[in-house]
RNA sequence: UGCCGGAUAGCUCAAUUGGCAGAGCGGCUGACUCUGGAUCAGCAGGUUCUAGGUUCGAGCCCUAGUCCGGCAGCCA
């Protein structure tokens, strides 16, 4: 393995600063503490996975492709009340669609089950572990607290052989639910209060999703996990910050039963501006009716993300970017949007969607003339090609695009004015019709023959450039435009006796009926386009060719949006 | 309150053994143009949490303090 090749840059060659944890395995490798690099990604199979998680993702599976290594999907499903199938099949497709690549290598920590329970008789019979029969409350006020040290339990001193043959009779189901538990024999006194002669196994008589009745003791979180990572081989067991604590107890397992002990190390969770990203809010907001379940594309969930329109290579950009520290922090959902955007310019074709309709007629345009307009599909990426777009006499346009009375700077159509018709013609505002009560319903106009692709031959200038749709083909869409979910940077900076809901975007989705070409209609769920000038768009999955539906994944940078706005 | 961790530009992160504090995003200017997008160029922005100390030299090491986060599930 030749780490040096992976220190300063990334596979395309730009160069990446180096990280606390990339820093640390090196020192591993050149000490000779490790000779490979194996890391894994654990989740529970007991909620959808996150952004934060994909940042867990990215940091697992990047780590073990920088250093040539290998990187394992393991369910980490050892509490059936709370772990479903439906978790670990939603997981697999987050995972996989990220594009972390595990391999073979899909485990469920259910499956040591038997040997956890090997390791844990021969704690007990090295008199480091003993079955307690005292209540979860009695173990709760035996604990002591953060400044006194705890009790040792009653049960504390029993005999090898009492604690061998009560811990097979926990296992053959002899006890109800939580009478009794298997305990690691450390220290009651301990600074750390996970050190307090931690529960390793509890009893629960419920059936799980992998190993059905095989089991009614359960292993915890802290004397599982070290030894999953053991038996998989992982080097750099790599979790995040408030698993911290959790590292002398992870290491005493191992090193009390002397088997091969993997590092831990620990970096900070992430957060982003104008949303939420706990499981528990997830809930809240779904259940509250605020959104319309885990994959509504306003969430960070990955599936919400997916269905918004947002790509893979966007968000391994952004877990690039943002990089990798010990403390937790709060990311500016701004970059996310921009690694979107960024990504999307390159890859999305371009097509010309009308999300307000303004109807334009062309008084000199022929009446029964139409045209198959050449253009570009994506002039970031001209392998693509070019598609023709039908021309006609009655077109819309966005009625943003035509003020009757234009502020200074307005380039777009104005009576009277010239603007281009992109990839069209030249065409000039001759009339405005209105309705009854004075809304601005047609525009009259005549169109240069002479500029056809947009150019006139008398060289002259024409500022704006508007997007168009011929009535004839134009099919009606609708189209739901997101906006950030929350108005507050936090949405926890609420009043006294306020809650974070309080603080949601009350237009974080406006849903309009709008207008699409012909093939736009057509296309499968999934497919993104750019609609020019307005933003990035994904075909949703209520899509049907009937009554298409898109998301707005992102819009647009809005330079003259922002000019409006400061000079009212 | 005990233990652990963190604090560097508005935000997120860098800063080899102690050696001129940098980048991305955001903000602002400008150039360009058949997307007012993209792209490109430039500018502003810092008492490196505070107070001491060691040192020729401290963001980095030491001492004391401040603030923030994590931990008292038989959750993970």
């Amino acid at each position: 393995m030749e780490d040096r090749d992976h220190r300063d840059s990334d596979v395309e060659g730009r160069p990446r600063a180096s990280d606390f944890i990339r820093d640390a395995i090196r020192e591993d490798l050149a000490s000779g503490r490790f000779d490979r690099v194996h890391t894994r990604f654990p989740p529970e199979p007991n909620a959808y996975l996150h952004i934060g998680h994909a940042k867990a993702v990215w940091i697992d599976y990047g780590i073990a492709c920088d250093f040539g290594g290998k990187f394992n999907l393991r369910f980490d499903d050892t509490n059936p009340l709370k772990e479903e199938q439906e978790f670990v099949d939603a997981v697999i497709e987050d995972v996989r669609w990220l594009g972390a690549d595990w391999e073979d290598r899909l485990f469920y920590a259910s499956d040591y089950f038997e040997q956890m329970y090997q390791w844990a008789c021969d704690l007990i019979r090295k008199g480091k572990a003993y079955v307690c029969d005292l209540s979860a409350e009695d173990v709760r006020s035996t604990r002591g607290t953060l400044t006194e040290p705890g009790r040792n339990s009653p049960f504390r001193n029993r005999s090898v052989e009492e604690n061998l043959d009560l811990f097979a009779r926990m296992r053959a189901g002899e006890y109800p639910d939580a009478s009794r538990t298997l305990r690691a024999r450390i220290d009651m006194a301990s600074p750390n209060l996970l050190l307090r002669d931690p529960v390793m196994y509890r009893i629960i008589h419920a059936p799980h999703h992998r190993q059905g009745d095989a089991w009614c003791i359960y292993p915890t979180y802290d004397w599982a996990h070290g030894l999953e990572d053991s038996i998989e081989g992982v080097t750099h067991s790599l979790c995040s910050q408030e698993y911290e604590i959790h590292r002398p107890l992870y290491d005493w397992f191992l090193i009390e039963l002397g088997i091969y002990r993997p590092r831990q190390i620990e970096f900070g969770r992430l957060n982003m501006t104008h949303t939420v990203m706990s499981k528990r809010r997830f809930i809240e907001l779904v259940e509250g009716g605020y959104v319309s379940g885990y994959d509504d594309p306003r969430l960070p969930t990955l599936a919400g993300l997916r269905r918004r329109g947002v790509t893979p290579d966007a968000i391994r950009e952004f877990c690039g970017r943002i990089g990798i520290a010990k403390g937790n922090s709060v990311v500016d959902s701004a970059v996310l949007d921009d690694c979107v955007r960024d990504d999307l310019n390159r890859t999305s074709p371009r097509t010309m969607a009308v999300l307000r309709p303004l109807k334009v007629v062309l008084t000199n345009y022929p009446e029964n003339q139409t045209e198959e307009m050449e253009v570009v599909i994506n002039p970031e990426d001209p392998a693509a090609g070019s598609r023709t777009a039908l021309f006609a006499r009655e077109l819309w346009i966005e009625q943003e695009d035509f003020r009757e009375d234009p502020p200074p700077n307005y380039f777009r159509m104005a009576p009277g004015r010239e603007v281009r018709l992109r990839a069209a013609y030249i065409v000039r505002c001759n009339e405005v019709i209105k309705d009854a009560e004075g809304n601005v319903v047609e525009l009259r106009c005549t169109y240069d023959p002479e500029s056809r692709g947009g150019t006139a031959p008398d060289g002259r200038k024409v500022k704006a450039t508007l997007h168009w749709l011929a009535a004839a083909v134009a099919k009606a869409a609708t189209i739901r435009l997101y906006g950030p979910l929350f108005v507050t940077a936090d949405p926890d900076d609420v009043a006294e006796d306020g809650t974070f809901t309080d603080n949601l975007n009350p237009d974080s989705m406006v849903e309009i009926e709008g207008l699409v070409p012909p093939e736009v209609a057509a296309a499968p769920c999934g497919t993104r386009y750019q609609f020019e000038r307005i933003g990035y768009f994904c075909v949703d999955r209520d899509s049907t060719p009937e009554h298409p539906a898109l998301n707005r994944t992102v819009t647009l940078r809005d330079t003259w949006a922002k000019l409006e706005k400061r000079e009212p």
